[in-house]
DNA sequence: GCAAACTGGATAGTGGTACTGTCCAGCAAG
DNA sequence: CTTGCTGGACAGTACCACTATCCAGTTTGC
């Protein structure tokens, strides 16, 4: 198809086509003379795919070239891809502050109590945990490590129903987009869940308070 | 304290102070002459609220002014302060697209379900849900509601997890500053610590393909 | 056979957000 | 009485994600 039936079919403005074509989170088509290109479905996913992690997941596009880059990168096993996947999805890390051996200590120990033993040493979101753990600590001198334990269970199962309703039989680049999205829209999902709960509870509890 | 003091205090610089003066995120100090005025730990602690909003929230300045303006309504009860600041917290909610109204009615059935009954019918976060099943059922036609409702029972134990661990007897601001900061910081440890999880798990399950 | 529509590509412009910097006149302290 | 700091007004900057315009060269419909 010619960019105006993929633009036809995605719902995506061409100028923006043309941007996230010059960024590299699309191949350029196959080409067919100098002047036109054959696009395919694959291009039709994955502008469906972008547009869902710019718009739920307000990943920025810089990130996403890092996720299409390991998509690429077939030299990767699949769970270094998804690594690479992850680190793209989260956010930059802030600077290390005055608690920042504190806080590495409590990740640390949370992460080996949780059983967490397949966690790469310099994986970014470890140091973001750490950053976290860090803004707690300099709130609430001595953090409440049962709440840190708390959480990081419910995490864990999680994460762990996620990683296992992905269908092992898909190849590298649907089982990928599969986990992306999963990451991406089930964390809204559960962030606007999380809210709605606050919202009721609190309402039960303060109520009959002015 | 004069500015200087403040700015001191704070580590936030001088040019975003006035900023925030001047968005009405802070109130402006008690005149001392035409120019100088007395700032407090008020001030210096709503600044360190605001940057852990802005930094790990990464909330938008427009959004922190509808908290700061709840915090301010006296005429307001204790949870109809909470719901404003939650909906200020939320992300502003999609435009509807063709599934919403299927949408609709698996939102509809899960709040119910889930015993959510003090939820506000023009609750924003209800919209938001909303707006995210929308997504899922644009792309898997046929929504997973078992799927939907673990998250939901998830969510429900953080949240009454977390209004409960609000001490009832702080005062209004102390109490809605615990509950923003609550939702804020924690919900950020949450999803550092579920793509731990899934860092973990994919590892455990994809190890051996490659 | 030819004008209108469309193509890929290059480049410039826009709108929003969150600051950041500069300038000013007026106190206040040393 | 000068040096430094003040609140206030306002202009400027940096970044981001588009969005628009222009171009020269096809391709298509008549």
């Amino acid at each position: 198809m010619l960019v105006s039936e993929l633009v036809r079919r995605s719902a995506v403005p061409l100028a923006t086509v043309k941007y996230y074509l010059r960024e590299g989170l699309l191949h350029p088509g196959q080409r067919l003379s100098a002047r036109s290109a054959d696009y395919d479905d694959s291009h039709v996913r994955r502008l469906a795919l972008l547009r869902i992690l710019r718009e739920v997941g307000g990943i920025p596009v810089g990130r996403l070239r890092a996720l299409v880059e390991a998509t690429e990168d077939t030299r990767l096993s699949v769970h270094d891809m998804f690594a690479r996947a992850t680190e793209a999805l989260a956010p930059a890390s802030r600077p290390a502050g005055p608690h920042h051996d504190e806080a590495a200590r409590l990740a640390e120990r949370l992460v080996t109590e949780t059983g967490w033993s397949d966690i790469r040493p310099e994986s970014l979101n470890r140091k973001n945990l750490v950053g976290v753990i860090e803004v707690l600590a300099e709130r609430e001198a001595g953090v409440d490590e049962r709440g840190l334990t708390f959480y990081a269970g419910v995490a864990d199962r999680i994460g762990q129903a996620e990683i296992a309703s992905l269908d092992k039989a898909k190849d590298r680049v649907d089982l990928l987009e599969d986990m992306v999205v999963g990451t991406v829209v089930y964390g809204e999902l559960l962030s606007v869940l999380r809210r709605l709960a606050e919202e009721h509870h609190s309402a039960q509890r303060f109520r009959d308070r002015y």
